[in-house]
RNA sequence: AGGCGGAUAGCUCAGCGGGAGAGCAUCGGCCUUACAAGCCGGGGGUCACGGGUUCAAAUCCCGUUCCGCCUACCA
């Protein structure tokens, strides 16, 4: 590697992707089937073949790959297990939309041409959102990418199915279904989105069968009374006493239809009096089934009216709507019409207004497996957090309803069951039959329908491992480790794979869930391309650097918190990538003229071991940040720990030793900042992958990848109490004269003479020893230390712990400004020690609060008193000065 | 409708029982040979409002207001 004096700032672009091919050259991540070293392993949450990377996935797989390369770091045999999901309806309305354009449909190419091209679109543009990945630097185990359809796991889904049908856990039936007429395909209910609808309330009289009187009802859809086959009332409600078996006339069609009676009527609402059309409303459905009403469906698959809905047949819904209210005007039979605000289902894909539609379809039934999968979190095998969201997790599985698995598309897992048309024999079968098993028929037809997306995403943590076969992946890596999504899949996705998991394996697939927060926009909402409010992250990482997003991502990243994206907050970590790589330069060029390493005989100074000691502590600390996945706080302490303790002071102190005269002093310090900075970029790796790389192969020593060093351990460090207390007494010092400097306006050109009057023997010895620091840090030209001297009248003062220190400036103190400054500040600690002698002087206070707490406030009185009485000193010898 | 979360410095947000914090912005002083994407210093907050619990509340509890999100079968 070369190693060259770097530029003064850090250019991004050119070296991010010469590391990333770096590291996929050297395999460096791959992961082993079999190892001595602890496994460690994360799926991927799959993105969609169809996806482009959003923030959604930038902060997603920027944790992933944080914990991951922390993982590695520690000695962990990592695998985080990529790939995509085939993504059905969104992948199908992607081609289908190519096909409309070249004006054509797959009804004209047909099934099998049509999944064809869908693969062709596939091989072509299914990198996308992989090379995006890669771009944001995640270091997933490529070898091992899978696809939701490829062979493996296209036959352990069939499997899958096979089982659960054999089980009795799948089933075909009627049943209500959210449908699609655009997409042409049954929805699942998490599927549909339920948005505010600005819509009329229309009141419609039904006049009684013996015509001597009506019934008025309310709706929001007209065009479905066709299929009425009831009016329900409440039983309770005194409104409608002695409705019972009577019959009312569907208004425009004059069928008799009977009088029910439902305590899911609620008497407030309209009139109280409910039509029921069990064909196109899930309540109705459900309130048909216990009246055991007929079900009409008169609203076909395009959404439009069928032959049962006689004079109206053929019309669009929506117009027959109007052609209804028009007929039901004429008729007498529409009392009123009022706006009304009611939440409307969408197609979460398409935004077309669902309808509800009466069709036979496949079920999973959910009872026990959700049963089985809510008591492994409640036992703890599984642990859900922020915990928070086990409740929502409970609630939902303790209320959960049949999965409806079929879907009305062409792509996707075209769904294991056979008809046979002579003896009309089902068969669910793994491998495609050629006859059928039962009557050696070959007049066999596969089921048409494909399964949701889900039903193969729900198989991932153990499909993409190598299951139906057992294997070494499975053995080593399952159960996986951690899974981290955003909690708008819970459902969809992380539930399900808690039941197939343990319903499968027999184990759950994961010991621990983090669900982080979404990325919103300023406003809080959720970025969307319909919304038009999306932030690209590719353009950040353009603009600002991986790493610096990356950094952003984490930092922003608080537990149950939302993230509000903006950016400045980038630009400023952008600013901190290039503090680092500055500091890197100024320890490369400390390094360049020779010698690099001393390893004997080194010489440790004060700052030396007081930065060492509080690596320790740091490395400690942000550690188990992550491990307890508080990304924002381990990003947070780096940043300061780097920042403000490493550059600011650490590195303005070595040059102490390393631009003095001392060659064995010289050189040590050398192999120290060495030492430091690498400490450093370990520490900063996970989270920023590319210039701490960068950086590392420009260091002498260092062949190999960063990715492959061990991430900074306390023990690592020695841990000197005695460096810590002694650089506080010297940072106060220095704070103070700066303090002073900075409120005075004095230009760091005019060097200070000072007087430090020190309180003990030991605070002396250690000031003598840095005299050179405070001379440089502080500006300082000339410096005495003492004990008990009295203060010079023209000088400012500090006071740190016990300390003055007395800044002389005959014919430069402006006596007022000092005398403002001085009581600006004892006013400060007379405040501060007056509340803390209320406590003391509180009874209840001193019984009760814990001892340690009583005398750490004793002993911040005691510091404080004596502090304000130096202050209070200074002060009273400058009083009555006059300029 | 129910559930969840939020309201802290001008802005974006941490902190969630014992000294009000960060980044950006702002003000003052500096081109001090790693970094002006920088250095040094300063100012700025009845921690939404009202109650309560506690020796002690930004932090826990209840209520109010305003915002956001999720779930839901009021046609």
């Amino acid at each position: 590697m070369e190693r060259t004096i770097i530029s003064k700032s850090y250019e991004p672009k050119q070296v991010e992707r010469k590391w990333y091919e770096y590291w996929e050259k050297n395999e460096l991540f791959c992961a082993k089937g079999r190892s001595d070293k602890d496994p460690f392993c994360i799926v991927i949450p799959p993105p969609n073949v169809t996806g482009s990377l959003h923030m959604g996935h930038a902060l997603n797989n920027t944790l992933q790959d944080i914990i991951c390369r922390f993982k590695r770091m520690k000695g962990c045999n990592v695998l985080w297990q990529p790939g995509t999901d085939h993504a059905g309806i969104a992948t199908q309305n992607v081609v289908e939309k190519d096909l409309a354009s070249k004006g054509t449909d797959r009804h004209a190419i047909g099934r099998e041409r049509f999944t064809e091209l869908v693969w062709d679109w596939r091989t072509k543009y299914g990198g996308v959102i992989i090379n995006q990945l890669k771009r944001l630097g995640c270091s997933c185990d490529w070898h091992r990418e899978r696809f939701t359809m490829d062979e493996g796991l296209s036959r352990a889904v069939r499997e899958v199915f096979v089982r659960l049908y054999e089980e009795g856990l799948i089933y075909k039936g009627d049943y209500i279904i959210n449908w699609c007429p655009r997409c042409h395909t049954a929805l699942a209910d998490l599927e549909v989105e339920h948005e505010e609808t600005e819509s009329y309330l229309y009141y419609i009289r039904y006049l009684f069968e013996s015509r001597d009187g009506h019934l008025t009802v309310a709706t929001t859809r007209p065009e479905t009374l066709l299929g009425d086959t009831a009016v329900a009332v409440n039983p309770e409600d005194k409104r409608y006493n002695g409705l019972s078996g009577k019959h009312v006339l569907l208004p425009l069609l004059d069928k008799v239809i009977p009088v029910i009676l439902d305590r899911y009527v609620d008497t407030q609402f309209g009139t109280g009096a409910l039509k029921i059309t069990p064909a196109h409303d899930p309540n109705d459905f459900a309130i048909g089934n216990t009246h055991k009403l007929d079900r009409i469906k008169v609203i076909d698959e395009n959404g439009r009216m069928n032959e049962l809905a006689g004079p109206y047949k053929s019309m669009d819904r929506f117009e027959c709507r109007e052609k209804i209210l028009g007929d039901l005007r004429q008729a007498g039979l529409l009392v009123k019409t009022e706006p009304y605000l009611h939440a409307a289902g969408y197609c979460y894909r398409c935004k077309t207004i669902i309808e509800p539609l009466l069709s036979k379809q496949w079920f999973v039934r959910a009872g026990q497996l959700a049963k089985e999968a809510s008591q492994a979190v409640r036992d703890g095998k599984t642990r859900i957090s922020p915990s928070n969201w086990e409740g929502v997790y409970f609630e939902w599985m303790d209320n959960i309803k049949d999965w409806c698995i079929s879907r009305q598309i062409w792509w996707g897992h075209r769904i294991p069951v056979w008809y046979c048309e002579e003896c009309e024999e089902v068969h669910a079968v793994k491998e495609d039959p050629v006859v059928c098993k039962s009557c050696g028929s070959t007049r066999i037809l596969q089921e048409t329908d494909v399964l949701d997306t889900w039903f193969s995403s729900a198989l991932w943590p153990f499909s993409t491992l190598g299951w139906p076969d057992s294997t070494d992946e499975l053995e080593t890596f399952y159960p996986t480790s951690v899974l981290i999504t955003g909690f708008d899949i819970l459902f969809f996705w992380v539930a399900r794979m808690m039941m197939m998991g343990i319903h499968f394996m027999g184990d759950i697939p994961f010991k621990d869930v983090y669900i982080h927060a979404l990325v919103r926009d300023a406003e809080g909402k959720k970025m969307s391309k319909s919304r038009g409010n999306v932030i690209d992250p590719l353009e950040v990482m353009d603009e600002f650097g991986t790493d610096a997003f990356r950094f952003t991502l984490a930092a922003l990243a608080a537990q149950g918190r939302d993230v509000k994206l903006s950016e400045e907050r980038i630009l400023g970590y952008r600013h901190f990538v290039n503090k680092i790589w500055n500091a890197a330069r100024f320890v490369l060029m400390n390094l360049e003229d020779g010698v690099n390493t001393v390893s004997e005989n080194r010489y440790y100074t004060l700052s030396d071991r007081w930065i060492l000691t509080r690596l320790g502590q740091v490395s400690m600390d942000a550690a188990q940040a992550i491990e307890d996945y508080r990304f924002n706080e381990a990003a947070g302490l780096c940043y300061q720990f780097v920042w403000h303790e490493f550059c600011d002071w650490y590195l303005e102190m070595a040059k102490h030793s390393l631009y003095g005269k001392d060659r064995a002093r010289k050189e040590s310090s050398r192999a120290t900042i060495q030492d430091v900075l690498m400490a450093v970029l370990k520490l900063l790796h996970p989270f920023m992958p590319f210039v701490t790389e960068e950086i590392w192969q420009k260091l002498p020593g260092t062949e190999d990848s960063i990715m492959i060093a061990a991430f900074p351990e306390r023990s690592d460090f020695s841990e000197d109490k005695g460096a810590l207390k002694e650089m506080e007494l010297l940072m106060g010092i220095i704070s103070g004269i700066r303090n002073i400097r900075g409120e005075m306006n004095i230009p760091p050109s005019k060097k200070l003479s000072i007087l430090i009057d020190v309180a003990d023997k030991e605070g002396s010895d250690i000031l003598n020893r840095n005299l050179q620091h405070i001379r440089v840090l502080a500006g300082v030209a000339e410096v005495s230390v003492a004990t008990g001297v009295s203060k010079p009248e023209a000088s400012a003062t500090a006071v740190f712990a016990q300390n003055q220190v007395h800044v002389l400036l005959k014919g430069l103190l402006d006596f007022e400004e000092e005398r403002k400054r001085l009581r600006k500040e004892i006013k400060k600690v007379e405040k501060d020690i007056e509340s803390s002698n209320k406590k003391l002087l509180n009874s209840d206070f001193m019984e009760k609060a814990p001892a340690e707490i009583i005398a750490k406030v004793k002993d911040k009185v005691e510091t404080l008193s004596l502090k304000l009485e130096k202050l209070n000193q200074s002060f009273r010898l400058i009083e009555t000065i006059d300029d």
